[in-house]
DNA sequence: AGCACGCCGACT
DNA sequence: GTCGGCGTGCTC
């Protein structure tokens, strides 16, 4: 008897190939079994699915197009288990609702490794798997901590409430305290139970993943605790891939990818820092991965917990009282753990107006840093630009440094005397005149982290610290400044090395990007400064403005962590800007104040969470084609949809923008452009997407169009 | 997405 | 004379 398989592979969604191809086969197979299956002239690895087809007089047949032969299965992946009905269900919803493909969102969400390894190899695999589980090595487990009286409330509304939970907790109230216990009650209850826990950023696993081990390895084994990140090394991808999927895993933590790890006994998801912006994927299928956790907590009845110190304004929104139509918890952790409300550094802003034109460090600031460091405290600096300046130019003539390929300056890198463009790596060395003119003395044009870490070691250049390891000099030690940024770290294990120094003492100030605003602890840093913040405030991107808060509010989090030293922290912002509504909400640390301000904004501009939206962006060889595409599939949607029945509603709930130039427009020679979509109704723009997708195929075939690379849809972007 | 086929420029 | 660029088209 030979049976017809409905199977995913990796294909797009825009692919002129089926979203579920027909296979044969001897024996009858359930849906989430994997398979190796031929594909033209390659074998691939294809996922057994549900026919999507209605049932026929036949069967469950799936359909196949007219005059195609059905091939046989090559094979199917014994020893791995079947993904569940519930992993492949978050699939399906993850394809529809993100405008994708199921094969490509399914086999992205497997390991790489499993694409490439033969049948038996993953066996083999399988097995070694198994038996480390078994061998469980007793150890000296890390206890729990006397908990606050704010962290006990939590935990019992966890454990009593259906969720989900919004967490809103202040850096330093011990919200990872909360994670480890609620996942330990979790465990607790149920033999074979899971916790998926999810961070931002790879830089910040290795430290949550000790902490976890700590805690859960002596209790659960070895494997009970894995990693899932784009950092790791396929082998080991799909060695805690296996321990999730078979069940040693029962914690498994990771970044964005994670939400996608086979968990059969799913019960509770952790999204830490719920408001950062990557997690929300800005490739393939543009998933967020918060969102998604909510759909995943659902579908498998797990309590999903979301913690923030300060939410995204969705969250916050959706957790307003639930008489007022909210739909999560809002958990309240307000104070720092041991310190009480005083622990808080003071946030003072300089008024730039009023500082010497041109200073990077206002003299307030800088005696300011000169006492810290004076008495051996580290002192954190923010610049949001790597490089030592973001432009060059030529006063003579006019020249600036231009990517020849994109459409953004090049930046200055005095280290190696480069001139780098940030966005598509084109490098050369730095022009000993102005290319134009002959002219030799050309110019920098504003500051980045090189030039500000060289700035300041000149400006304390006569500071001496006199902190308790050099008692041995009476004279002190001149200041050492360090400087931390994507360029600084971008060998392996670079970040944790210049971390671990800042830790030691051995850097009284540290300048750096964000990059540093996040995770760590300095227990020493008593000041934190700001030194040019203002341009959030008239960004385009409407959210940018709670980027920024968010970013000061973790960077404040940063100071005064040692309860010795946390009465005199101080968090100082520069700017041209002193009574903004931003930075007064920051001094008052009012998250509440901001949050409600912004939504009311965003509430009368008609924009998320009031209204749904969704991105179509063009890439192409030149402006119009991108263009020119955009504006076909739109027009031709207005026209064809218009006939169909039914969809006049549809149409008027759905608007769509005119097509304009992205606002960066050219990068590595293609030139890009996006078209908005927006609707006070997510099912009207869900419906208008999934009907547009083929008008959209459609389209690219125009002769208008030639020089079309390619097109997405981004289903609730973050940049606009 | 891969991968093959296919038609035009600089090298052994 | 070949190697190799990436443009178009196909895969159950």
């Amino acid at each position: 008897m030979v049976h017809h398989i409905p199977v995913l592979v990796h294909t797009p969604a825009h692919a002129a190939i089926g979203p579920v191809l027909t296979y044969s086969a001897e024996q009858k197979l359930s849906p989430g079994t994997l398979v190796r299956v031929p594909l033209g002239s390659r074998e691939t690895v294809g996922l057994v699915w549900t026919s999507a087809q209605e049932p026929n007089e036949a069967g469950t047949s799936p359909s196949v197009a007219a005059g195609h032969v059905v091939r046989p299965i090559a094979g199917v992946l014994h020893g791995v288990a079947p993904l569940s009905p519930q992993w492949c269900q978050l699939v399906t919803f993850t394809a529809q609702y993100y405008q994708r493909s199921a094969g490509e969102v399914a086999m992205a969400g497997l390991p790489p490794q499993l694409r490439e390894l033969t049948s038996q190899q993953l066996g083999r695999r399988f097995a070694a798997t198994a038996k480390r589980a078994t061998q469980q090595e007793p150890a000296q487990h890390d206890s729990a901590p006397v908990l606050t009286p704010q962290q006990k409330d939590v935990l019992v509304r966890l454990e009593v409430g259906a969720g989900p939970f919004l967490l809103f907790g202040a850096t330093g109230s011990g919200k990872t305290e909360v994670y480890l216990q609620a996942a330990m009650r979790v465990l607790a209850q149920e033999a074979a139970a899971q916790v998926l826990v999810m961070v931002p950023e790879i830089n910040l696993t290795p430290q949550l993943e000790a902490r976890f081990r700590a805690r859960f390895e002596p209790l659960y084994g070895v494997d009970s605790v894995v990693s899932m990140h784009s950092g790791m090394s396929n082998p080991k991808r799909l060695r805690s891939w296996l321990a999730a999927h078979q069940g040693p895993a029962r914690i498994v933590l990771g970044t964005r990818m994670a939400v996608f790890a086979s968990m059969p006994h799913l019960r509770l998801i952790v999204v830490d820092e719920e408001h950062d912006p990557s997690y929300k994927s800005s490739e393939g299928a543009r998933y967020s991965a918060r969102d998604l956790a909510l759909y995943r907590g659902r579908l498998a009845g797990a309590h999903v917990l979301l913690g923030s110190a300060t939410p995204s304004l969705e969250s916050w929104y959706h957790s307003r009282e639930a008489s007022e139509g909210g739909r999560y918890e809002r958990l309240l952790m307000p104070s720092r753990v041991g310190q009480g409300d005083l622990a808080l550094p003071l946030v003072r802003r300089v008024d730039m107006t009023h500082q010497p034109k041109g200073a990077v460090f206002s003299p307030p600031l800088l005696d300011a840093m000169r006492q810290r460091i004076s008495r051996g405290e580290q002192c954190l600096v923010f610049i949001n630009r790597r490089g030592y300046a973001p432009v060059l130019h030529c006063d003579a003539c006019g020249w600036k440094s231009a990517c020849t390929h994109c459409s953004a300056f090049r930046v200055f890198h005095k280290i190696d005397r480069t001139l780098r463009c940030h966005h598509c790596g084109f490098t050369d060395k730095v022009p000993r005149a102005c290319p134009e003119c002959g002219n030799l003395d050309i110019g920098t044009q504003g500051r980045g982290t090189e030039l500000v870490e060289e700035h300041i070691g000149e400006l304390l250049a006569d500071v001496r610290r006199y902190g308790s390891q050099s008692a041995q000099c009476p004279e002190g030690e001149p200041v050492r400044v360090a400087r931390i940024d994507a360029d600084s770290t971008r060998l392996k294990g670079a970040l944790q090395t210049q971390m671990a120094a800042v830790h030691d003492g051995e850097v009284d100030i540290l300048v750096g990007t964000q990059m540093i605003a996040k995770g760590h602890d300095f227990r020493r840093v008593t000041l934190v400064a700001a030194i040019n913040p203002d341009g959030a405030l008239y960004s385009v991107d409407y959210r940018a403005p709670e980027r920024l808060f968010s970013l000061l509010m973790q960077a404040a989090g940063r100071a005064g962590r040692d309860a010795s030293m946390g009465a005199h922290s101080e968090v100082w912002i520069q700017t041209h800007q002193p009574g903004h509504p931003l930075y007064a909400a920051l001094k008052n640390y009012d998250y509440p104040a901001f949050a409600q301000s912004q939504l009311q904004e965003r509430r009368q501009a008609g924009m998320p969470p009031f209204s749904f939206q969704a991105l179509v962006r063009a890439e192409a060889r030149t402006q119009e084609a991108a263009q020119a595409f955009l504006v076909a599939a739109s027009d031709a949607a207005r026209s064809e949809m218009a006939a169909w029945e039914g969809w006049g509603e549809i149409l008027q709930s759905v608007f769509l923008y005119s097509a304009v130039p992205m606002g960066m427009q050219r990068v590595a020679n293609v030139e890009r452009a996006q078209m908005l979509v927006e609707s006070a109704n997510r099912g009207a723009l869900q419906r208008f997407l999934s009907a547009w997708q083929p008008i959209l195929h459609r389209s690219r075939t125009l002769p208008a169009c030639k020089g079309l690379i390619r097109w997405a849809i981004d289903v609730d972007p973050t940049l606009v």
